[in-house]
DNA sequence: TCTGGGGTCCTAGGACCC
DNA sequence: TCTGGGGTCCTAGGACCC
């Protein structure tokens, strides 16, 4: 136990960050400081709570419920758009700052990161915690957690312990006392159905959990039972990784504004988000060998249906082609609610062979691709559209 | 429940091989 | 082929995270 683990996150990130952006822009009021949420467009049938103040808390309002429901609970609740550029703005200000202190940092989500120190190094670490949540508050506008211990499961569980704009710490020694008396469901990676399955066994605390059998649970659930009791006890050998790992899955989808009927329409979406990700393969220079898309019926019916190319591919039109033709054998003439295509099995090899034996056509389609992609790395998204794109 | 979007990982079942 | 067992790959679906 010679390391010293921060998890740190930013309080209702979404919510402060559209906060202190509006104050720098001139705003008067605060969103923190009244009822309000980050939601999204109830007509075009996004209309979820992303985040949301104290204030609206207070109302029980909680993420991840329709904005009706919202509304419902506090009838005069300001709900504000989201704006993902200006969360990257502030997300690489803060992580920018943090990396001040540490080599060792690893950026877990847009609003969340581990740091690890070495124990000799970090002789207060409260204090020095105190000191980068001030920092982060004074200089960039906005409050966060910082949870404190040895490991990085532990840390997270402590960061949670109590918001806002708090430093807390969960040591080994302290786990029967802070983490124990916990509900089960607020153990990291235990949600709800897992919540139902552990109550039906009697565990409903943390505690309960942590001395339960260990092999009843790994006959139950498998390696998730053994996963799950090793948290509960504090149990966690991963590593803050500094260097961020392989991305694995290249995905784009829509929830569509009314439900879509015509084979024609569903196919404009889906080219739109064919050029969304095979434009976002590109950038990172990689090639895909699997393509998958899914279907979400008016009746919340998901369903879906993947390929394996014998190709590694890139392009566009490649790619466009076989989501048309799984498209075609998956759709079971429901109306649909949401559409999604992604791309797997990505791989950097793929990449240079494909350029050793594409064929004329396949050159063509890559110049092509190419070029549009610089033009709206240029002028943005919107200035050019494909024959065939909506 | 008037239920977003982008990810990761796991499991079960079937096909196919020796 | 009245029929085993182990390994690998593929597909679909689901749970969980932010």
């Amino acid at each position: 136990m010679d390391k010293i683990i921060f998890h740190i996150d930013v309080n209702s990130a979404f919510l402060s960050w559209s906060a202190v952006d509006a104050l720098n822009k001139g705003a008067d009021i605060d969103i923190r400081n009244i009822p309000s949420v980050i939601g999204g467009d109830e007509s075009s049938r996004r209309g979820v709570v992303l985040a949301k103040s104290v204030p609206a808390k207070a109302y029980g309002i909680i993420t991840g419920e329709s904005l009706f429901s919202a509304r419902r609970k506090c009838p005069n609740i300001e709900i504000i758009s989201p704006c993902f550029h200006t969360y990257e703005k502030y997300s690489r200000a803060m992580m920018e700052m943090l990396s001040e202190y540490t080599p060792t940092i690893e950026q877990y989500s847009i609003d969340e990161c581990f740091l690890q120190f070495s124990k000799s190094f970090l002789s207060e670490p409260v204090k020095f915690a105190e000191e980068i949540k001030e920092r982060i508050k004074k200089e960039l506008g906005f409050t966060v957690n910082i949870g404190i211990s040895n490991n990085k499961l532990l840390a997270k569980m402590a960061s949670e312990l109590n918001k806002p704009d708090k430093v807390n710490t969960i040591y080994p020694s302290e786990i029967k006392e802070k983490m124990w008396p916990l509900q089960v469901e607020e153990l990291f990676m235990v949600g709800k159905k897992a919540k139902e399955k552990l109550n039906k066994m009697y565990i409903y605390t943390i505690g309960d959990l942590a001395n339960y059998n260990v092999s009843l649970l790994k006959d139950k659930f498998k390696s998730y039972g053994e996963l799950i009791w090793q948290y509960s006890n504090g149990i966690d050998h991963s590593e803050v990784a500094a260097t961020e790992g392989d991305i694995k899955v290249i995905s784009n989808s829509t929830t569509l504004a009314a439900d879509i009927i015509e084979k024609n329409q569903a196919n404009k979406v889906l080219f739109s988000l064919v050029e969304n990700v095979a434009a976002r393969l590109r950038k990172s220079n990689k090639c895909c060998s699997c393509i998958a898309v899914s279907i979400r019926s008016s009746e919340f019916k998901n369903y879906s249906h993947q390929k394996k190319l014998m190709n590694p591919t890139d392009s566009t039109e490649r790619i466009a082609e076989t989501v048309q033709q799984l498209f075609d054998e998956t759709w079971k003439r429901e109306p649909i609610r949401l559409l999604g295509v992604s791309l797997s099995h990505l791989s950097e090899e793929g990449y240079y062979q494909l350029s050793l034996f594409e064929s004329g056509k396949e050159n063509k389609n890559r110049a092509l691709d190419n070029a549009i992609d610089s033009i709206r790395n240029k002028y943005g998204d919107n200035v050019i559209k494909r024959f065939g794109s909506k």
